[in-house]
RNA sequence: GGCCGAAUGGUCUAGUGGUAUGAUACUCGCUUUGGGUGCGAGUGGUCCCGGGUUCGAUUCCCGGUUCGGCCCCCA
């Protein structure tokens, strides 16, 4: 991709509206613009970090043997008013009336419609159990949105549905999840302690929150210290073992956040205890019946008895995400992206275009990176080189291959690792090979 | 749903009961070419929206919207 000709509206200062440094720097490096109060457009670099986020979520899902659906944005309020939701979800759902005044909703979660979708379908305890999720666009009407798309009220998540026999069984199907999350934030580079968590207004009686550690985090939260040091990433794990033993692994020590947490076990453990500033990125509930029952989500039992589902329900904000990656992974001069989510892996910087030997060496290397499949930014600009620098620096890429004039000279380019903040002056063939890796 | 504060070119701002300051951005020219270069010229604002007070409101008052800080809620 070429910066001459590539969407990338960059701002030199920071926008008054935005105070968290997430969302300051999503808007200053052109990933989005605010549309409405919490609701935003992707622009290109914004849609896709957004995308390769999507992709390591879904092939975690599918890993660990869930099947993608996709169930629409607006819902009818009927199956609602059966799960006693309609009225207790208040003014933050976006009620809708549609030209044969039937109320309808865009939906804030999706329990009810993949509840039905499954009552209507399944019929026998042999069909089970059965794992649904999907990426779908949500909206819940905050009255206060803010952090940009941290808690906006129009976001994208992958919610996952779990239906079980009985109780035994939906609590494996939990732990799969359980599991799947810690992989898929390894995947992303990220670092996300399990902690108990309240049900609210899903209901049911088990619930864990997923959070990633970061000064500018929304909530206070406390944990054994042994998390902060722990390999949470479950690589070796697989799905058909008995995941209770490693659950128990990740959830022995205390952490809790802000609500949760008890001061009694924090004095017990004195030293052991750390606080820190905690982002909520992934939220999962097991909830019994609750649903099943009110949808009629029956399966017939071994001995033809009607048995309700056990189910439950598995959250991870995937556009929030992309700001809570940015929250725990920037510098004063922008976004640091790891690598897995990075919207393109290395940054091209030609600092005077209008040098022969050095645009020469400059499409070249754009060319040899492009035709091996590594995703390259090539900014052929017609700009200061201080203006390349810093938007480079904005935009964070894993990668930047500087190249100049007195550089060409002496056949030599400068390699910028933006994680480490190393350079390296080498050949222009050393850099590519270590590109091309 | 409750409390508090804010809103002025694309962006960041100064200021004012008599239509507005500076910077940045953008365009053109020259300059410069390894960390937002320098100089000159130009472009760009129903001073958030509606109502009220006033001869006159961007300024004062009321309401709304949007933004920000708390409570609440939450992926």
């Amino acid at each position: 991709m070429r910066l001459s000709k590539y969407f990338l509206p960059t701002l030199k200062e920071n926008p008054g509206e935005a105070q968290v440094i997430s969302h300051r720097l999503m808007l200053r490096a052109g990933m989005i613009r605010q549309s409405s109060a919490g609701i935003y457009s992707w622009l290109p670099l914004g849609l896709r970090v957004l995308k390769k986020i999507e992709a390591i979520v879904r092939e975690e899902q599918n890993s660990m043997g869930n099947q993608e659906i996709l169930m629409p944005t607006i819902q009818p309020a009927d199956i609602w008013r059966k799960s006693g939701r309609y009225d207790d979800y208040g003014p933050e759902m976006l009620r809708i009336i549609d030209r044969h005044e039937r109320d309808m909703l865009y939906g804030p979660t999706n329990e009810e419609l993949v509840t039905e979708i499954f009552a209507n379908s399944i019929r026998s305890y042999k069909d089970l159990p059965q794992l649904l999720y999907h990426i779908q666009w949500k909206f819940r009407d905050e009255i206060r949105p803010r952090f940009g798309v941290m808690r906006g009220r129009e976001f994208l998540m992958k919610d996952a549905y779990s239906f079980d026999i009985n109780s035994e069984e939906a609590r494996c199907s939990y732990n799969k999840y359980f599991i799947a999350y810690l992989k898929t934030y390894a995947s992303l580079g990220l670092k996300a302690i399990p902690m108990t968590a309240d049900t609210g207004p899903i209901g049911g009686n088990m619930s864990h929150e997923f959070l990633i550690i970061a000064d500018t985090g929304e909530s206070e939260i406390a944990c054994h210290r042994q998390y902060l040091e722990m390999d949470l990433s479950c690589q070796d794990i697989d799905y058909n073992q008995d995941l209770q033993p490693v659950i128990h692994r990740y959830t022995e020590k205390y952490a809790a956040t802000d609500d949760k947490r008890d001061p009694a076990i924090e004095k017990a453990l004195g030293d052991d205890v750390r606080t820190a500033r905690g982002i909520e990125v992934g939220h999962i509930f097991y909830f019994g019946t609750k649903y099943s029952e009110k949808l009629g989500a029956k399966v017939s039992g071994p001995k033809g008895e009607e048995i309700a589902v056990e189910m439950g329900s598995y959250g991870i904000g995937v556009s929030r995400l992309v700001g809570a990656i940015i929250e725990a992974s920037h510098d004063d001069k922008g976004i640091i992206w790891p690598k897995a989510v990075a919207p393109f892996k290395v940054g091209l910087i030609n600092l005077n275009i209008s040098d022969r030997d050095c645009t020469v060496a400059c499409e070249k290397a754009y060319n040899d990176l492009d035709c091996a499949g590594i995703e390259v930014i090539y900014d052929d600009r017609e700009a200061r080189p201080g203006a390349k620098f810093a938007d480079m620096d904005l935009i964070g890429l894993p990668w930047q291959l500087i190249v100049g004039p007195r550089g060409i000279k002496t056949g030599s380019v400068e390699l910028k690792n933006r994680i480490s903040g190393e350079r390296e002056e080498i050949s222009m063939e050393s850099a590519l090979t270590r590109l091309l890796d």
